[in-house]
RNA sequence: GGGAGCGUAGCUCAGUUGGAUAGAGCAUCUGCCUUCUAAGCAGAGGGUCGCAGGUUCGAGUCCUGCCGCUCCUACCA
């Protein structure tokens, strides 16, 4: 609703001063928010940028545009305030009539959106060596979020998690299973299928290799032998690699799944060079121009690409030493040339397909598909790739390789592709040295000054998922159990997971990209203040009320909202003025490509719903009317407040 | 050396392209469960927005210079 008015007013208003002042370049009508509800719904400063062009005081040019100026359908009034706002009065009536039809309303306002094209998200892409962590698991829930947030604006959207079945990772956990567990293939095959945390055992014989590779250095032949065996295929090595990764990855998506995030299609980095898709952008590469064979310097003999943002001084010769380097003199390429190769795959520049194989199927029955060998590809699959823009969820401190991946592509002719490549950075998860010291870590001293210490899967240094979230649940639990005795074992086991997830992906939503995240088990596991639970509690709250009140949300907002409802219940409508302004914040955040708004959003829903709970008693409410309004703002927040949920990945639990 | 990011209340963090009295949560203190559930609500205290300049009607936000912290910057993957 508000974002639907907000463009109707932007609109009026500039037609309007374009009449007015022909001769005046307009600025971008911005449409701001009154610090005070009192003071209207929206706030134009348009008459402050118009100052210095019309060499006239804001505050004169304001009263002027007031004066002359309509008023647009929806709206009531416009007055000036402050320095020189013009802000604007909604017809709040006509408003929370469009507020409570609003579902399809909202949606059609949310975009122009069955047009908009196919977007991917690549996301979650963990080294299929050893279990997940929290780190990971910002990575997802930001991934997942952002997938949700994209879908709710009417985007088609694929989701990729991109497995490197054949990185030192995989060959360090295949040289622990070979040198230290000195398992056979089938005993490691028993194992998969007895353990139900394979992945765990993964994580603790990772950490150990990595001890033995520091205990003789001579034991990194054993990892250089291995990743060559696993990039060649074809032997017994890279079969077992190959079991335990799909086993390790099956894992990652079972624990995913715990979390309601999903995927389409899972690359294999195995697939990549297989199918050559290197030689293939090679060629492309090296024909465009984007790469050069290097003769001179300390590149000589590698083919090599200009660095993004990298300018050559004047007068500056011979060979450009700052230089990325793509295929080594050895002829070998390196991670950033695949790379390339896999990303014109993504917007279908390279010419080449991977074939496609069911992988796992959800319990809801969705497929998730694995790269294989277009020859081995089943029919009737579905093809993935050649989209219009591309979401890469991957850490800040891969941004060089991601700019070098655009810029290769800006280089190749394609700029309309690089401008829709997004990298979608965010910092890390890193533990509090307090939190470290409590899981039994020793922290040396220099590290206990910190305010946080990176998490490290080599050193099994961290935090695994799926023990925070059997953390959550078992904490959850004991509050569902003292609170609701009489309900039935299994369903407190359901809420407990439910809030769980709640408060799991509100602590990895609230945070902005870019902020670090020192993670302490106190915080995490608080289910009260700004935390996930703490909206799951208000849609439980308004839930109860209708349960008790004989008359479902749907029905309560059918029965339009009468004529002048809000003249004086100004906490009534500012209710319904933040509800209506759920597609707009969605629109932000995608813009900003920033999902912390929406948990910002919920949470001020929530609060002023708590506080509106206070302060009216609804269901011994006696004058008709009123319970009427009552009831139906208590719908509106609760719809808003799950649509904002759904997006979140945060799910509404039946009882609290 | 070059590039990116950060610095806001005791702690953890928000702060929309410059805008109205700098906001939350936690922690501390004071009240509120006979009511639609207290995982809640009301209230109090707590600020030189790292420092110094500049731009202008107006700066937490933009520019410059410092100070402090983090990450990236290999023919490894």
């Amino acid at each position: 609703m508000y974002l639907y008015l907000q463009n109707r007013l932007a609109a009026h208003v500039r037609q309007f001063l374009t009449q007015k002042y022909p001769d005046i370049e307009l600025p971008e009508i911005v449409v701001e928010q009154p610090p005070k509800i009192e003071l209207g719904e929206f706030a134009l400063p348009v008459a402050l940028k118009l100052a210095r062009p019309l060499r006239k005081a804001p505050l004169k040019i304001a009263q002027e545009i007031v004066a002359e100026m309509s008023v647009p359908e929806g709206f009531a009034e416009f007055t000036v305030a402050g320095a020189g706002y013009i802000n604007a009065r909604l017809d709040r009536t006509t408003a929370a009539r469009i507020v409570a039809a609003d579902a399809a309303a909202n949606a059609a306002e949310a975009s122009a959106a069955n047009s908009r094209g196919k977007v991917l998200v690549e996301h979650t892409s963990i080294n299929p060596n050893k279990a997940a962590h929290i780190g990971h698991l910002r990575n997802s829930i930001l991934g997942d979020t952002l997938v949700r947030l994209l879908r709710a604006a009417g985007y088609k959207v694929d989701v990729q998690n991109y497995i490197d079945n054949t990185g030192v990772q995989v060959a360090d956990v295949v040289v622990g299973f070979e040198q230290m567990a000195k398992l056979s293939a089938s005993d490691v095959e028993k194992l998969i299928a007895s353990d139900p945390r394979f992945d765990f055992y993964c994580w603790d014989l990772y950490a150990k290799v990595s001890q033995w590779y520091e205990a003789d250095k001579a034991h990194l032949d054993a990892r250089r032998n291995t990743l060559h065996l696993l990039e060649t295929g074809g032997n017994p090595t890279a079969e077992l690699a190959q079991k335990i990764s799909m086993a390790v990855l099956r894992r990652h998506l079972e624990t995913m799944k715990r979390l309601d995030i999903e995927y389409d299609f899972l690359p294999q980095e195995s697939d990549i060079l297989h199918l050559h898709f290197w030689a293939q952008a090679f060629e492309k590469l090296k024909a465009a121009g984007v790469l050069y064979y290097e003769e001179a310097g300390k590149n000589k003999g590698c083919w090599v690409m200009t660095r993004p943002g990298h300018v050559r001084g004047e007068g500056e010769s011979g060979p450009d030493e700052d230089a990325k380097v793509i295929v080594r003199s050895n002829g070998t390429v390196g991670y950033v040339g695949k790379d390339i190769a896999y990303h014109m795959w993504k917007f279908g520049l390279l010419g080449l397909d991977f074939g496609y194989r069911k992988f796992y199927q959800y319990p809801e029955g969705q497929s998730v598909w694995i790269s294989c060998d277009p020859a081995q590809s089943e029919p009737g699959s579905p093809h993935f790739g050649g989209v219009d823009a591309i979401y890469n969820v991957i850490d800040a401190r891969q941004s060089e390789p991601q700019e070098t991946v655009k810029q290769a592509i800006t280089l190749m002719g394609h700029q309309e592709s690089a401008a829709r490549y997004t990298h979608f950075s965010y910092e890390m998860v890193a533990l509090t040295p307090r939190c470290a010291m409590e899981l039994g870590y020793t922290v040396s001293e220099e590290d206990q000054k910190k305010s946080y210490i990176e998490v490290s899967g080599r050193k099994g240094f961290g935090v695994k998922a799926d023990d925070l979230l059997d953390r959550l649940i078992d904490a959850a639990k004991g509050e569902v159990d003292s609170r609701h005795p009489e309900v039935s074992d299994q369903e407190r086991r359901e809420v407990a997971t439910q809030i769980a997830i709640g408060a799991l992906r509100y602590f990895m939503l609230k945070f902005t990209k870019q902020s670090v995240i020192a993670f302490d088990f106190r915080e995490a596991l608080s289910f009260e203040g700004e935390t996930g639970p703490y909206v799951q509690y208000a849609v439980v709250r308004a839930s109860n009320i209708f349960r008790k009140a004989g008359i479902t949300p749907e029905d309560a907002l059918k029965t339009p909202v009468s004529e002048g409802a809000f003249a004086d219940s100004e906490d009534l409508w500012s209710l319904w003025l933040a509800a209506g302004q759920t597609s707009k914040i969605i629109e932000g955040c995608i813009a900003s490509t920033e999902p912390a708004g929406l948990t910002k959003h919920a949470f001020q829903l929530a609060q002023q719903f708590n506080n509106f709970y206070h302060h009216h008693h609804i269901l011994t409410e006696e004058d008709a009317g009123r319970k009427q309004l009552l009831l139906a703002t208590a719908a509106v927040v609760r719809r808003e407040l799950m649509a904002v949920m759904a997006v979140l990945g945060i799910p509404a639990p039946s009882v609290m």
